[in-house]
DNA sequence: TTAATTATTGACCATTTGGTCTTTATATGC
DNA sequence: GCATATAAAGACCAAATGGTCAATAATTAA
């Protein structure tokens, strides 16, 4: 059994709440004081956990890039169709019903923030580009053997550019809302597979 | 003439100077001693110029969009191909060699950093890729005339997917290096006016 | 020369920043 | 009970933040 007093709160549950405020408000803006507000944790319990601001940070964006981008792109490997399985993640890229969609993706805002000036920040977003990348190129090739597309087309590349899109949207979707502008972006980036 | 003390500064150089440096930090993580000291003037200087650092910031982020970005779309309009100045533009967006593009584009960076919380901020950000959108339609309906292009092309959505594919290299240059793989998106992205 | 006006300089200010330290509370093992 | 160990709470800290103020310097109009 552990020893010593039982930590009150869950370690999880704390981290998500710090992801919301940096993905919605950025590592800069963001101050310690409102972030211990809205984890509900005190000051010296986030210091015994997660070791300091960056750190925190980091953690965040990590479980961001696993939970939920990573299972985001795991919709890619659904039943039936591949390349319907990529239209409704662009689609869902291109949203902007949601309140929520004002924040855009926190791996692209931190990529706007950071650059590549913090080293393991940028590994963060550089492997998970990378994991992107597989699981389009993967998908297409799924929708070559299922013969929805040419046997011709380089997956790769066109992942490349799928990808960018999507990079694309999430940072257009914080200032323009009008819906139809982000659609005509996602069907004129699948017309090529046509 | 004008009474009182003459200013030792230009304006449109410590603008410029203060651009540099918002354009490189962000917003929050530019504090105002470091501002000043680029801008080689004294702190009183700046208040009385430029208002406080949000003006400051918005004056920048202004000059930024109408010299750089502007005078950089302007390129769309040089004699010769139309076809061929979309991919000077984007090739140069794409480019990885200066040292210069780790900062990528300060009007996406501003977008991510921003989003629609500052009004007069999401202004000149909306603005922008507006004047953006209309310079590329315009250049690809050129592109019609000259018969580069296939008549029935759909200008606007297309302009509406290669500045968006534009965006996208903006951030993607920040973290991913290699230069192949951008070039390849970029001429992913042209493959579709074929 | 003097008054008026504007720019520069740097001291100054309250507030906030990220981070530490001390005290107290709550648990376990003996 | 008592020693030990860990967590929570908040006082505390030096440094930095954006912003103001008062003193001085440089110019023009009279």
């Amino acid at each position: 059994m552990a020893k010593g007093r039982p930590q009150e709160f869950n370690n999880q549950v704390a981290l998500e709440k710090a992801m919301d405020l940096f993905w919605s408000q950025g590592y800069e803006a963001t101050g310690l004081r409102d972030l211990l507000k809205h984890m509900g944790i005190a000051r010296q319990s986030m210091y015994n956990t997660f070791g300091d601001k960056r750190s925190l940070f980091l953690k965040a964006l990590a479980h961001y890039e696993k939970t939920v981008s990573r299972r985001f792109l795991a919709k890619l490997d659904a039943p039936g169709s591949p390349l319907e399985n990529i239209r409704e993640i662009l689609c869902a890229w291109s949203c902007t019903e949601t309140p929520e969609s004002q924040r855009g993706c926190f791996l692209v805002n931190t990529t706007a923030e950071f650059g590549s000036q913090d080293a393991e920040i940028a590994e963060i977003l550089r492997k998970h580009i990378n994991y992107s990348l597989e699981m389009f190129a993967q998908t297409l090739e799924r929708a070559k053997q299922a013969g929805e597309i040419s046997t011709g087309v380089d997956t790769l590349s066109i992942a490349r550019m799928l990808v960018n899109t999507g990079n694309g949207l999430a940072l257009l979707r914080k200032i323009q809302t009008n819906q139809d502008v982000l659609d005509d972006i996602v069907e004129r980036s699948l017309a090529i597979l046509r």
